[in-house]
DNA sequence: CGGATCTGTCGAAACGCTTCGATTGATTGC
DNA sequence: GCAATCAATCGAAGCGTTTCGACAGATCCG
């Protein structure tokens, strides 16, 4: 395969015009410069990317710490890890992809051998083993998502605390003063995730905060389990006239099927409105107004901090994304 | 970071001592060995990746063609992406995700740069623009599916013809005369991708084969063409005794949802089968017999072949994962 | 008991790039 | 009109490995 060299000798000059020329660092002749894009062109030439990391110092790579815990969401986590992809290469970057299954020891491995430049960690929870892995490491490292203690790191997240005040506030506005959040998979809770916590506890607050009734179950895609929790939280307070979906888009078309089995007139019984959804709820039936999580939201903020930073450090911060809302009829006044 | 040079100080030999003691490829005495060791365990050495590269001509990573097409079930993708990660690190390599917004360039990139060693490709199509390229690349890589024409390619993929048999003659076996297969997303077959088609043809064949009435629909995730498709499979030939779902969960959810709307017992009004699910069908009401496509069966060869080949060129083939049937009670001899 | 063989180790040459400092003319400023 | 500046180019020194050939000393065999 074509090296500098046979660039340098096509076009007539020597390997260091040929990697400015390139690269643009210094100035270089036009003539020259058309030379030696000619000759890369004929040849095909592509800098090799072992050669590069060498004497560059930089690999041009980002690790993306994408762990797919259970009761994690497929199709979101999906998302996000094609979210990151796409806008590292919008930077000149590629993305090593790193599962669980060596723990934090991946990290650590491509981290020690300078494989990546920075890294775009994922899934992020409270107590999460890869945050103190980070700060002994001192490599450039976005979380997406925030663990409990964030001192010293960059992180970028939708600001679930404002989504669900959002959520609640919303209900409110049109006269709900009894409602109910359906929320994620235990397993989410149990594994310390930040953000389904977050989510309820600010919604619990919220309602507290303006009187209202509030209830919160969880539940997993076994539709079982789904059932139940909807019997929970509608069953023992028949006053609930507002219903807020945080879960996965398996669990909400379950959730609205068992309801509209029941009777359930949606919006007319009941309002309800999907939260922090990152699939379109517009198919539903009926279709429910949202506070939609878009992964490039965080996930491109969160490339472009990785990439400042590998060039030089940044301050620590958490950066949170407003939500918004948008809607599409599933929220009214209640009945009556 | 503590370099080559570092540990062979430390351990008072000299960097070729240390390069052989590490890799072994030289006999070393065991007491320099293990000062070897003790120094790499307390510098926290790690090689250099970009010149291990450089010097060792083996980057130890795969790159991971994994566009996430519309009508790809994220879910399934995932599964698949993260088998291949899995199976990566068993053979000591990495995964660069490469999505397809750059199209095939993303694959020319790397591999004129020698950042890889080899490709995974996935979702494979029929005209896949990927395969001449690959071809003419002359990179050793494993496609995971079968493009229309395979020749000179290493394939591994699960045998769906003989999937869509199977379907057939367990519905056959039991005494169903009269059935109807739920394809996938329309999106798919147009985008040429070969499993739904290879499916599709394959069931309507075996099902003449036995002199079967045999129905065919297509649906994506959207509910109303669910009700559309099942309308069209079920509706106008009311003898369809048996179902084979060969869709993504969410349609599979939202069509048993519809049946049991409609007041289809299942399985004593019909009976169901899910071919080439590569999720938990335990859970569905009811819970479905299935031909499990699971991701590891063909990720899991196909990451072996691609590290065989990094060593030396191995033969074309085409390598087909038999399914086999897991019985959940869901398939019965028809009533009456 | 002296050449052949083996074991363990070392020095040095790649590998292909980036970047620093030097060099050569041409241009500028005063 | 001469020093200072600038644009364009080159040579060479790394970057941190792997690996080849060499070599010293121990072991073997007839």
């Amino acid at each position: 395969m074509a090296s500098i060299h046979d660039v340098a000798r096509l076009a007539g000059v020597s390997i260091s015009t040929v990697s400015y020329a390139l690269s643009g660092k210094r100035s270089i002749g036009e003539s020259t410069r058309i030379r030696v894009n000619d000759a890369v062109e004929k040849l095909g030439y592509r800098a090799h990317a072992g050669a590069r990391m060498l004497a560059g110092e930089r690999t041009h790579i980002l690790a993306l710490a994408a762990p797919l815990h259970s009761g994690t969401s497929e199709p979101a986590h999906m998302a996000f890890v094609m979210s990151v992809a796409r806008a590292a290469r919008e930077h000149d970057y590629d993305v090593l992809l790193l599962t669980q299954d060596e723990g934090a020891d991946g990290l650590q491995r491509v981290a020690l051998s300078r494989l990546v430049d920075g890294i775009i960690v994922l899934d992020v929870s409270d107590q999460d083993e890869r945050v103190d892995l980070i700060r002994s490491l001192d490599v450039p490292a976005i979380f997406v998502g925030v663990p409990r203690d964030s001192a010293g790191l960059v992180c970028v997240d939708m600001d679930f605390e404002a989504a669900a005040t959002m959520s609640v506030e919303r209900l409110a506005a049109v006269g709900h003063r009894s409602i109910a959040l359906l929320g994620q998979s235990p397993a989410l809770y149990d594994r310390g995730s930040g953000f389904p916590r977050r989510f309820r506890d600010a919604f619990l607050a919220a309602a507290a905060d303006r009187g209202m009734a509030a209830g919160f179950a969880m539940a997993d895609r076994d539709p079982a389990n789904v059932r139940q929790a909807l019997d929970s939280l509608l069953g023992t307070d028949p006053g609930v006239t507002g219903l807020v979906l945080h879960t996965d888009e398996g669990v909400q078309t379950t959730a609205l099927g068992i309801l509209r089995e029941r009777g359930v007139r949606m919006p007319h019984d009941l309002s309800v409105l999907s939260a922090c959804s990152s699939f379109s709820t517009e198919h539903f039936e009926p279709p429910l107004d949202t506070i939609p999580l878009v992964p490039d939201d965080s996930c491109v903020p969160a490339v472009a901090l990785a990439v400042q930073q590998v060039g030089a450090p940044i301050a620590p911060r958490v950066e949170l994304i407003p939500p918004r809302y948008v809607g599409h009829g599933s929220v009214v006044p209640p009945a009556a």
